[in-house]
DNA sequence: CCAGATTTGTTCGTATGTATC
DNA sequence: CGATACATACGAACAAATCTG
């Protein structure tokens, strides 16, 4: 009982400790103090910088392992996750093509705007009425032919000066450039028939079926910080969902 | 080091000791020798019995816990889940009315019969050519109208003797009449036009949007044990997928 | 409502095994 | 082979929730 003395910098909440220490962690990483593909200090050592048991430690490194922040390998050691690699910035992507890799494509052509946030998207983001966001337009090409076109909006207090920075508006890349990390997501698939405008965008005929994807992205607290509707077409494609 | 003997029950294998005891426990809650919301036995007492350390017998429990196997409450004890409580049983039922519930309906009618698996069958559910397969065709309704039609497809040897059972075949309920836990599905969703025996058995227009799903259900140790073919409207309601 | 018993949750600390370099 | 790091296993003490009398 010796250094019991709760260390300054911690447990000042009513949290469970190793919470407290994931979140100290996280931050870290959110802040760009620990780098991507870099390993950090070994446990034992972790420990001893925040005060805390080895088996705390353990247990806010399993929590970072499962949310994809940081990867451990036995005789290595703990890294910190690229959120920019191939599998992580792919995370919700699930169309997928016949072979069953990930269909991305690429985007051609992007408007962004920002305004006073619409009754849905106060809804999907849980925004109050006169919140502000960022809303982008965009067609995403596959081998030429436009595959999806892509309708999305953020909470304009989440990323300051977005409109100045000619971004394509990947949540992916705002998170990244923002310090976010992004947490779980949810998707709504229905299926529609092509109207006039989306016939033309996606080069169909208009009243064939369409798939259409209502999708909500939080960030790693929970928060919503993207809503985004998408009109694909579902014909050779499928879209893969996994339930544990 | 003096209770290092390797209990005889225990310590065979090369795998972990807290998954060993976690396959042991599971095998009780399988076989039925634990039933269903009844409290098992504390921590403490199951560690003393196993002949393991607490620390182990919580570890074993807390991946019981989240394979959805168990529930822990503290203060009161830990329980064996009811694998056909609403929860768990409509665990894989991903379409959702308009107000976000999900869509079961009424099985109105099951034609079940038995053969040797095609070439597809034996791709998703892992078969050797010559294995055999139960059938199950059946209708989903609701309100009195069709909503869904399924062909379902289970490796004959997994399910002895089914034939003869008179059984819906939902493979929740095979399942539990067979002793299997469930663990994780994949579902590949893609967008058809309702061909005439579709439309006839859905009541709707030949040539009319719908929705294809292909399921394949695994059991908890990984073996695929249902492979499914749904097709259904998805006009007012929606399918909802999760990403973690 | 309180006091005590029971059970899981949290935190601590140590020792040993195993993979990597 | 030795040093390092994570993985496994053990055990103990206290906190918090729950139930009972």
């Amino acid at each position: 009982m010796a250094s019991n003395s709760k260390p300054a910098t911690m447990g000042l909440s009513t949290k469970p400790l190793y919470v407290q220490v994931r979140d100290a962690l996280t931050e870290r990483i959110a802040t760009g103090a620990w780098k991507p593909g870099v390993a950090i200090l070994n446990e034992a050592d972790l420990a001893r910088e925040l005060g805390v048991s080895p088996g705390t430690m353990r247990k806010a490194l399993d929590i970072m392992e499962h949310e994809r922040l940081v990867t451990r390998r036995q005789g290595r050691g703990t890294f910190v996750n690229d959120q920019s690699s191939d599998e992580l910035s792919q995370r919700f992507i699930n169309v997928r093509g016949p072979d069953g890799e990930r269909i991305v494509g690429d985007v051609k052509s992007v408007e962004i705007t920002e305004g006073v946030a619409n009754e849905m998207e106060c809804m999907r983001l849980r925004l109050r009425t006169g919140d502000r966001v960022y809303r982008f337009r965009r067609v995403r090409f596959v081998d030429e032919q436009p595959f999806m076109l892509v309708e999305a909006s953020v909470p304009a207090s989440l990323f300051p000066g977005l409109e100045k920075m000619n971004d394509e508006g990947r949540i992916v890349g705002l998170a990244k450039r923002f310090g976010m990390l992004l947490g779980k997501a949810e998707e709504r698939i229905s299926i529609s028939t092509a109207s006039a405008s989306i016939a033309e965008a996606l080069s169909v005929a208009p009243g064939s079926p369409i798939a259409v994807l209502d999708r909500v992205v939080e960030a790693i607290d929970g928060q919503p910080v993207e809503w985004r509707m998408a009109w694909c077409q579902l014909a050779e494609n499928y879209y893969l969902a996994v339930m544990n």
